[in-house]
DNA sequence: CTAATAGTGTCTCTGAGACACTATCTA
DNA sequence: TAGATAGTGTCTCAGAGACACTATTAG
């Protein structure tokens, strides 16, 4: 067996809605390097743990979190990328609808918060890039899948859904021709409730017709 | 710094047509674990080098290779997937044309040769659910780019272009609408050559219009 | 001429996009 | 009633798919 003096790492890429806009969870480093700077939440992975279990591992560390949505997204190696010496990171990719997740209080991290992918401060490492990664992903799943099922509460307006693509996506959509494929593809089904509480006309509550990853094409 | 113990690999899934079908490049083992039995070429990642260097070391050790395309696809890490102890593996996708590699005699590892993907021998470790992995990106990505470049010699008919996407998407596609998408699409131009040495009528020669992969909905 | 493959013309029908419209709620 | 958002009808046009056709080479 060759020896090798190389350490691995996951990053946890956490995406979720927040008054309106696409956020991402990031921590406030406490120690060296980049100490006081926000990054995104990782840790060393364990002997006995997979790359998956170590990202969920430290997801709950940070946070209270239920169904949460989690893929492996790309690992990165370069050379130089962490000042204390040789360190590949495996990136992982969540999606969570925000009144899913709760932060904790007393985590390892203090100020732990969501911050607007636009309006991101100066980070850590290669975080930057990571993120940015992370980005595509999402876009190119949202137009390609029904990821959008993990971000969104579990029963929700059409029109929560449309804005929903429309903040990742960053593009208008037509209501009709929204609906209309929606509609075409099954994707969501009535739940027979309406919103509450509004002082409108009230929409029609959907959820997804089903709960696990598809490939459908949806814009 | 925290201490580990995991070492990191890379593993090589070679993609080219040989005798038209999708065929992967495999290697025999000669040293415990999985002595004799076929696997996916890989070795220990350097300290100095980062993945994808070690990806395409890796293959230069085995081939004379060039125009190679390269793309990480997966990083796989079960806690038992290497009996002698904890490795985890990043797993790289190539595709090359064939007269575009040359397997190299005197390679650390004997009878290296393509197989068929759809008539695999037993593999070692987990490289059978690598290469189903591979595969699946590989359709998608035939689908959704002009990956396909990689796989062909520079100057090919369209003829030959048209095989290539029916052998690996596993689907018989019309001539007249393949082309008229091909033309629609930009993704290739004439060379202003045609075949030569056939007994029947030749074809035209055309080249990619651009070398960089690129997003196009080919199919 | 025949055999073989290269390459084209054109019809149909689905669905994306644009846009104006109607419906239903609260206050 | 007005104000706000939910939700629908319908036209146009591009393009996917089906399929029958013509063209060009060797021998």
């Amino acid at each position: 067996m060759s020896k090798q003096n190389i350490l691995i790492t996951v990053d946890n890429i956490v995406f979720s809605i927040v008054d309106q806009q696409l956020q991402v969870l990031l921590i406030k480093r406490l120690i060296e390097p980049f100490k006081d700077m926000r990054a995104l939440p990782g840790w060393f992975v364990l002997e006995n743990e997979n790359l998956e279990k170590a990202a969920h591992r430290e997801l709950e560390e940070e946070t209270s979190v239920k169904n949460i949505y989690l893929e492996q997204l790309y690992t990165f190696s370069e050379v130089n990328r962490d000042p204390r010496g040789r360190v590949i990171s495996c990136a992982y990719m969540a999606l969570v609808a925000r009144e899913n997740i709760i932060i904790n209080p007393g985590s390892d991290a203090a100020e732990t918060q969501f911050f607007a992918v636009n309006k991101l401060p100066k980070l850590a490492f290669d975080h930057k890039k990571v993120i940015e990664y992370a980005l595509q992903r999402l876009k190119w799943k949202m137009e390609y899948t029904n990821i959008a099922q993990y971000i969104l509460p579990r029963k929700f307006t059409l029109s929560e859904l449309q804005k929903v693509y429309e903040t990742i996506l960053n593009q208008a959509i037509d209501v009709r021709n929204f609906r209309k494929k929606i509609e075409k593809l099954w994707l969501v089904k009535e739940t027979g409730e309406k919103e509450i509480g509004v002082q409108y006309r009230p929409a029609k509550l959907y959820e997804f017709s089903t709960r696990k990853l598809e490939i459908v094409d949806v814009l």
